[in-house]
DNA sequence: CCCGTTTCCCGTACGTTGTACTGAAAATAG
DNA sequence: CTATTTTCAGTACAACGTACGGGAAACGGG
């Protein structure tokens, strides 16, 4: 039996609301504060549920983390799209994955299922750890880069107009002809599409 | 001639500061206060250099990504060696990298470089791009990696053995079998080293 | 029923951060 | 010398994460 006085809430429900709050206005938005508000509650009620805010992180990478089980065992390209979208539906997650603790449920079960998408090349474990962990930078990378040029398409005004300004200039100057011709080339082609991408990263990483 | 009170300091000189700083004590122990404190002035003093924190870090990025011009110009396996050597002289790189405006003129050149490398390829302009960015990305994940192990090492005490307990958990429980494996097949194996990771990963970008 | 214990709730408050504001200080131009 | 221009830096503010501590709500045992 429970003792004392029961939790109004639930730490999944917290966790949720941080999520929310994330993907809405993105993670400099959250702050314990404007989490409690959100929740109804005083900021120091969260700290019941959760150790730091460091931990609060943690604990929304693992959650949205969680894998449909039906899926089954994918290889590793669908592995990867499956990351992708991830951090498509929740743009904050690439920033918020360097130098976290990835010890959750869910995060452990995406590296078991990476490995046994790598059982077949009887490479080292350790090999196969790394080569995990940078096939997940990369997708980071690239989904970053996507979320970026998504941004300045509706153009960020201020920073945005400023970086282009520095850029024509530097062109202009004549310094750098091979970027100037590449600007000169006509912006919007198409880039690669992931999958072909990613096809060539896994190839060229267990190859 | 210049009107006013003269500077008593140039800008290149609170850039070096504050590289010294973040080199030696980490990028989170770079705080206006610190580094003013360091070069005997007042904390808002610093505003004369700079516009904000943000435009320091950017400027920090740029002196450190000086290019030896006498090396001329590079293949892209060099090119990555080289920022791999940066980011180890300077761990806090790999961190400063993301989301930052990269226009100063030593990104510029290193941006032209690896253009020049990639000539040879005929791949539109964009697509090169993009290829440059994936492997900055690349490296940066992959020096994050050796430098989150060396911290490991000598041990933090604290967070490490925190996240060893929860995985030695986690693999005691049974669910992750293959992550069991490959704790059990003991840890410090040789990790492969970087230059063939580079060019696995170069291979697999532009092959 | 009531009281002691346990647990959660949350107002207050502290230290740190980036930086806006303001006015003093130091240099040149006339 | 005076006016102008620029840098210097003290004070101060808002926002952050969170330590502290007292009040509130549930339970177990008498």
């Amino acid at each position: 039996m429970p003792r004392g006085r029961p939790p109004a809430r639930t730490r999944p429900q917290v966790v949720a609301a941080a999520i929310a709050v994330a993907d809405a206005e993105g993670l400099d938005a959250l702050t314990m504060r404007r989490l409690a508000a959100e929740l109804g509650a005083g900021p120091m009620s969260l700290y019941t549920y959760v150790r730091d805010k460091e931990e609060l992180v943690d604990l929304m990478v693992d959650q949205v983390s969680e894998f449909d089980p039906a899926e089954g065992e994918p290889d590793l390209l669908r592995l990867l799209v499956w990351q992708r979208d991830l951090m498509l539906r929740h743009p904050w997650l690439p920033a918020a994955l360097p130098n976290r603790r990835l010890d959750g449920p869910h995060m452990l079960g995406h590296l078991e299922r990476g490995l046994a998408a790598l059982e077949p090349t009887g490479l080292p474990g350790a090999v196969k750890l790394e080569i995990l962990a940078l096939l997940t930078g990369f997708v980071a990378g690239y989904v970053s880069n996507e979320l970026a040029q998504a941004r300045a398409g509706v153009t960020d005004s201020e920073r945005v107009q400023q970086h282009v300004a520095a850029l024509q200039e530097a062109v202009a100057s004549g310094a750098y002809p091979r970027l100037a011709a590449v600007l000169a080339e006509g912006g919007p082609v198409r880039p690669p599409a992931f999958e072909d991408v990613a096809r060539r990263m896994i190839a060229g990483l267990v190859g």
